[in-house]
DNA sequence: ATGTTTTTTAAAGTTTTTTTCACGGATAAC
DNA sequence: GTTATCCGTGAAAAAAACTTTAAAAAACAT
């Protein structure tokens, strides 16, 4: 039997279409909490823990972004926000903090089912990929240990120092993925600190020289100009 | 049994245009709701919620594309618009306000009745294919990863730069509407950037000769004239 | 305190990307 | 048919981004 109860967190302050989504995802089947400011919203949150927030951006009492980093501070509960058409740089402030998914109104009520089935499908497949924090990570022969933060080229360790290894082990856990600079950067350094991004690019250096790649070798580490880096997790023939 | 029974709202002050589109629509097995001024227009929306709506720009009391402003200020309906050859800038305009495709008169039952079709599965499918920064696009040899930021073209990838990826991405995001000039130019140099349409022309021709086109095979990116461009996501034979 | 390791900063060098420009072909208007 | 406008293309200039190397500063251990 397909049990689909999961719990939605649904944070709006207008009434009718707090009442109108709320109906949509009852519909679908998902079990919904409904609430209208922001306090009452991280109190339901500790007492419910849900498996979803859909959080809109314009609430009353406090900006929702203060919702959305108190929750990510915690919690890895996968959040959509709503938005207003217009306010374009809202929404990279919202996935920058940590938000999931961004959905500008107005919107139909597939496009929300929508993203809502793949924001659970990505958090059910997180807890699954991401927990490797222990365990190891091999990718052809290169081989993190994550309980020893050791890390082996084949037969041979390589050492690297916190930060290297720090970087290294957040691309492995996100291996395939482009990271953005700004991301690393918060993931390592704390805050986007900016000018970073040559130490960052230093410590790329680094990592790669030793690595030792042959020239002609397909690096490990790749290089996007502008966006970022990632692991090349292709097979090599 | 395969229900078609769409609901158009049709609005154009001709009457014998109206009849003709009416004749048509129905013909071809939908339910047509036609009116002739914008005040009408609003209310019969508000009351039968249409699954498409066709609309003329050139309308008596009020012009059309206060109509449209007001139903996407709330709905994602697909809007097709009707206009005179002429007017060659209200084309760019209404894309702009957020119709999803236009038809300039005259025009033949055939492409209307294509137009929306195209329309109907397009709002059918983009709740299905929207599902934004993870997963893939694909359209025949084209394929997207978006979290990766990498582009295929059957088996073998295609580099892209960053902003020729980013113009790529916002096409594939939006694939087979037509995008403005203006709107591609806000979505990837942010301000409307006069004088850009150069920048965003070399960018067409360079994704387009990475894509290795061969002569007389259709494009994947269209352009219309003086409008913009578009991802064509028509079967080829 | 002294020496070693790591982290940060700086600067030169190289590659890639972005922008600009001019010309030719295509399309629409007259 | 002629003209004006718009788009595609190729190439070169300009700008931006990355790598590499090296040295200063900080952290750490002895």
């Amino acid at each position: 039997m397909s049990n689909n109860k999961y719990k939605i967190l649904l944070v709006e302050d207008e009434s009718n279409i707090r009442n109108l989504i709320s109906t949509i995802l009852e519909a679908a089947g998902y079990h919904t909490i409904a609430v209208g400011t922001c306090s009452l919203a991280l109190s339901l949150f500790a007492s419910h823990v849900p498996d979803l927030v859909i959080l809109d951006l314009g609430l009353p009492d406090r900006d929702g972004m203060y919702f959305l980093q108190a929750v990510r501070k915690e919690h890895n509960t996968p959040i959509i926000v709503l938005s207003a058409r217009s306010h374009e740089k809202d929404k990279v402030d919202a996935l920058d903090a940590g938000a999931n998914d961004y959905v500008t109104k107005p919107f139909g009520s597939e496009e929300l089912l929508a993203r809502v089935r793949t924001a659970l499908r990505n958090s059910r497949m997180n807890s699954d990929t991401l927990p490797s924090h222990d365990g190891k990570f091999i990718l052809r022969e290169l081989v993190i240990h994550y309980d020893a933060r050791r890390v082996f080229i084949g037969d041979t360790e390589i050492h690297l120092t916190q930060t290297e290894y720090n970087i290294l082990a957040y691309l492995s856990m996100h291996a395939g993925k482009m990271m953005t600079y700004s991301a690393i950067i918060k993931a390592i350094w704390g805050q986007s600190d900016e000018g970073s991004i040559k130490k960052l690019q230093v410590n790329m250096a680094n990592i790669r020289k030793k690595f030792g790649a042959k020239p002609g070798e397909e690096n490990y580490i790749i290089n996007e100009l502008g966006v970022g880096y990632r692991l090349n997790i292709d097979q090599k023939n």
